[in-house]
DNA sequence: AAATGTTTATTAAGAT
DNA sequence: ATCTTAATAAACATTT
């Protein structure tokens, strides 16, 4: 073997020189350079990064175990805790082929609606979920809530180790799957998750993990998200569904996501949620529906795209959802304003539910990765770009995050909250928005006419093409706008969500404008109230429903984390808002926050700001390896266009362990 | 009819 | 005890 490299190590070579200077041989150089290769061959992903790993893991850990589990959240199929779990792994093939999984899964799915339609009247039986309705089954939920309680296991990722580094997956998942029950070690991998088909490690962790794995298909096919790699344990996830789907319309580039898209990706990298369930996709439509910090953006006619403004992300820090974190939710609350849309409006005509005609309009700043928009602008990537993702190779839509910053900064830029001042006008905002031009962002509803307008109830329907122009891309201008803006401006750009906060009392401003008068019939069964002041659900509905979108302030100054205790599951609450921040994963703190001069500047007050958080640290070592990730990077990294951190520079990707938080709350 | 959205309600669990 | 949150169920609306 060697022989014959040794003859090729021709002293006249030049490289033959430098290896005998070297002391070398061709073969050690082989060697080392197929270590090399292999080294950056897995490494580039995310094993790269082992130390942060680590830590990360850990620390997801620990903080996990620390913080309890929001138990209610199982209802939905555990319910027997026991049972079904073992999801049958049919998604585990999914996650590979997505498409023609899909296809059938649709029809399994439809007539899995059927089947569950028959089966609620019978009651009884229930394949897949088991939550009954509650109120039939009094063993039902009930039963299956507390039993699944009692039987949660949790789930440690170390033990998957399996992963290989994949920091990735390691962090990934157990930052964000809170199980229930102990997760037994022995099997990391969830039978149904996808065995060992996930390639877990390297399969090129990259990106394209992606739905669909093997070769990137057509553009059509492509699956704007990203899902993560590895194993995707079958255990209900301690997640709220709001929180799912900010998993899920965060890993898309642009924030936004498709129903059908939030399916999938839930699906995917949950599999527990099956396609076949109605159950949980009627639920997740109810929370987009009601959430304020979904938004609806129009594409087109008719498709339209559920998007997280930058704003919002916050709430979704870590992968879970913390609704204290999200300004319209609060103020949403303290208003009164019950919902996110529509509720009816006093008086009016509520009536029916509106939607035929109008058309949305408003956008949203959206970012566009593509658009150098952050890039430019050297302080408003901030904080963001560094919570970035630690894993941002796998995660650009995490990159978007960077974005975050910018409208952060712009807060105005959206939500009525801000646009408090708005006034009376308030359809001026479209006008104004107009006014600025390009300014995407524009108001909702209609304008003009009508809408509704009324500031409580508008529905923000953003306007995609407005928000991207018509060849999709983002002004950069609208971003950078906003942030100056920021300043005070005249929010005009707002999306409306709502109205104004407080003060403008629209109501009466607005042109309350009688929209349609109800054609429709009214709903038979309870009928509603229409008209009746409806509104109000509000007043008792506040509670129900409706308190989901709306968040109290109150507890605030707790955020508690709560941590620690015992490690059993029991509790688990909710409070913790588990969701919150389950470490590492998702949305890594932001490690460099703030600190940037520039960024502090903007935006004086964002949420993040507080002390806590992270600074940066330049004599991190991860950032000496961001750089160098960076560096070597782009290219296979990501595909994404953007880069991994887009070039963005100079942004942890990663978000440093040890320096955020401590503990449980990691970044924050 | 199906997919997608909205709205009401109810219930359980957790927080105060 | 009461309030808040999240999950779930289901009716209804709209569009395709």
């Amino acid at each position: 073997m060697g022989q014959g490299d040794e003859r090729r190590n021709a002293p006249d070579s030049p490289i033959g020189q430098l290896l005998k200077h070297l002391g070398m041989t061709r073969e050690d150089l082989q060697r080392h350079s197929s270590q090399m290769r292999e080294f950056l061959t897995t490494e580039s992903t995310p094993s790269s990064l082992p130390e942060d790993r680590t830590g990360f893991s850990k620390l997801g850990v620990d903080g996990q175990s620390s913080r309890k589990p929001r138990s209610r959240a199982s209802s939905h199929g555990n319910a027997s805790g026991i049972p079904q779990t073992p999801v049958k792994p049919r998604h585990s093939s999914g996650l590979h082929k997505p498409d023609t999984m899909e296809a059938t899964i649709e029809r399994q799915n439809k007539l899995a609606r059927k089947e569950k339609r028959g089966r609620r009247d019978s009651n009884a039986m229930g394949p897949p979920s088991p939550t009954p309705g509650p109120a039939t089954l009094p063993s039902g939920p009930s039963t299956s809530t507390s039993t699944s309680r009692d039987s949660k296991r949790e789930y440690s990722p170390q033990e998957s180790e399996t992963q290989p580094l994949v920091y990735f997956q390691g962090s990934y998942q157990p930052s964000r799957l809170k199980y229930k029950t102990p997760y037994h070690s022995t099997s990391p991998l969830p039978p149904s998750s996808p065995p060992p088909s996930t390639p877990p490690r390297c399969s090129s962790p990259i990106v394209n993990v992606v739905s669909s794995p093997g070769p990137p298909s057509n553009d059509d096919d492509e699956v704007p998200y990203v899902i993560p790699p590895g194993p995707y344990p079958a255990e209900k996830p301690d997640l709220s569904y709001a929180a799912l789907i900010g998993q899920a319309v965060l890993s898309s580039k642009e924030h936004r996501l498709s129903l059908q898209h939030i399916y999938e990706w839930i699906s995917k990298v949950y599999p527990y949620y099956k396609r076949t369930d109605q159950i949980w996709m009627n639920s997740i439509r109810h929370v987009l529906s009601t959430s304020i910090v979904f938004r609806k953006v129009q594409r087109g006619q008719n498709k339209s795209l559920w998007a997280i403004l930058d704003k919002d992300l916050p709430c979704f820090e870590g992968g879970g959802f913390d609704r204290r974190l999200c300004e319209d939710m609060n103020n949403a609350k303290s208003k009164a304003r019950p919902r996110k849309r529509r509720a009816e409006t006093t008086s009016e005509p509520p009536v029916k539910r509106f939607k035929s005609e109008r058309p949305p309009v408003a956008s949203v700043p959206c970012y566009h990765p593509h658009t150098a928009s952050m890039l430019a602008n050297p302080h408003l990537q901030p904080y963001y770009s560094a919570y970035g993702y630690p894993y941002a190779y796998a995660n650009p839509a995490y990159f978007a995050t960077m974005r975050a910053p910018v409208s952060y900064s712009q807060p105005q830029v959206q939500t009525a909250a801000t646009s408090s001042q708005s006034p009376p006008q308030a359809v001026p905002d479209l006008s104004s928005s107009a006014g600025f031009s390009s300014s995407p962002v524009t108001s909702l509803r209609e304008p003009t006419s009508s809408q509704n307008t009324d500031p409580d109830d508008a529905v923000e329907i953003i306007d995609e093409q407005a928000m991207l122009g018509s060849d999709g891309i983002e002004p950069l201008a609208t971003l950078l706008r906003s942030d100056v803006l920021e300043s005070d401006p005249p929010h005009k750009l707002s999306i409306k969500e709502n109205g104004p906060p407080s003060e403008p009392s629209p109501k009466s401003l607005k042109p309350s404008q009688p929209p349609v008068p109800p054609s429709t019939p009214p709903r038979k069964t309870s009928s509603r109230k229409l008209g009746s002041p409806a509104s109000p659900a509000t007043s008792r509905g506040l509670r129900a429903s409706p308190s989901t979108y709306l968040n109290p302030p109150a507890s605030s100054s707790t955020i508690t984390i709560p941590l620690a205790s015992s490690d059993a599951p029991k509790t688990p609450s909710r409070s913790s808002r588990s969701n919150l921040l389950p470490p590492q994963y998702f949305p890594p703190p932001p490690v460099t926050p703030n600190k940037r001069p520039g960024f502090s500047i903007l935006t004086g007050d964002s949420p993040f700001n507080s002390p806590s958080k992270s600074v940066f640290d330049p004599h991190d070592p991860r950032a000496v390896l961001d750089e160098e990730l960076r560096r070597f990077g782009e290219r296979d990294l990501y595909s994404s266009p953007v880069g991994l951190f887009g070039k963005n520079k100079g942004v942890l990707l990663y978000q440093s362990p040890g320096v955020p938080s401590p503990g449980a709350t990691g970044w924050w």
